[in-house]
DNA sequence: TATAGTACCTTGTATAGCAAGGTACCTAGG
DNA sequence: CCTAGGTACCTTGCTATACAAGGTACTATA
């Protein structure tokens, strides 16, 4: 059951999923080798991190421009066809420097939460 | 010594902080019961997290007007009058929810980056 | 009466999440 | 056939917010 949302906390949690979004899709993909949008979704979903397409399809479009995922089209039986992702070496190094932020990030606020 | 860092991972860790810094800007002043902006700029800096004022003041700005802080004015021997803030009520209560996520957002990553 | 330090705040720009809407492929039922 | 439903891709318009840069004003000191 499912409270409707405070408007303040809604939008102040749309932020922090701003900061999280992209190295959870990055983990996602590096997790399945290849995968293609719905996986990800799927696969967030099963974290509890939702995301939907207006937010995926332009994140996926940066990420390839940056070089960091590439992609391989695959028929599908039952649909028009996919796109695969997968991370390229550059994408590797990315995801293991936000990492790296995101473990400093939490350090900082727990420091702060702490008394 | 700092290394340059590469535009994107630098854009990415901005849309990282966004997530993070109203809630570790809330945690500051709770820290200190009532703090002016330089306190704050201070209190992160200490935690690694760097603010700018023109990140700050529009920020304490926002937390006014939705409730979550109140402020008093407090003159100075050595310059212009300072902001004094603190949470109200309705700030503990926000404060609270936003931890909550914030936990939650880390067990969701937690789990995607176990392999 | 400058200059330096402190403290407040605003303006303009770029970015990214999201709602809503659009195109096109495939299968199955009538 | 051809219409309906499911799947998959993508775009447009809106909004919120971090940040750089610039601005005002108070106090103390030389």
């Amino acid at each position: 059951m499912e409270q409707p949302l405070d408007p303040y906390l809604q939008r102040t949690l749309t932020q922090m999923r701003r900061g999280t979004l992209e190295l959870a899709v990055l983990l996602a993909i590096a997790r399945q080798q290849e995968a293609y949008a719905s996986d990800i979704v799927t696969e967030l979903e099963r974290a509890n991190q939702l995301i939907v397409e207006g937010t995926l399809y332009p994140l996926l479009a940066r990420l390839r421009e940056e070089a960091l995922v590439s992609y391989r089209w695959e028929e599908s039986a039952s649909g028009p066809p996919r796109k695969y992702y997968q991370l390229t070496d550059r994408g590797k190094h990315a995801l293991s420097a936000l990492q790296t932020s995101w473990h400093e990030t939490i350090t900082s606020l727990t420091q702060l939460a702490a008394k």
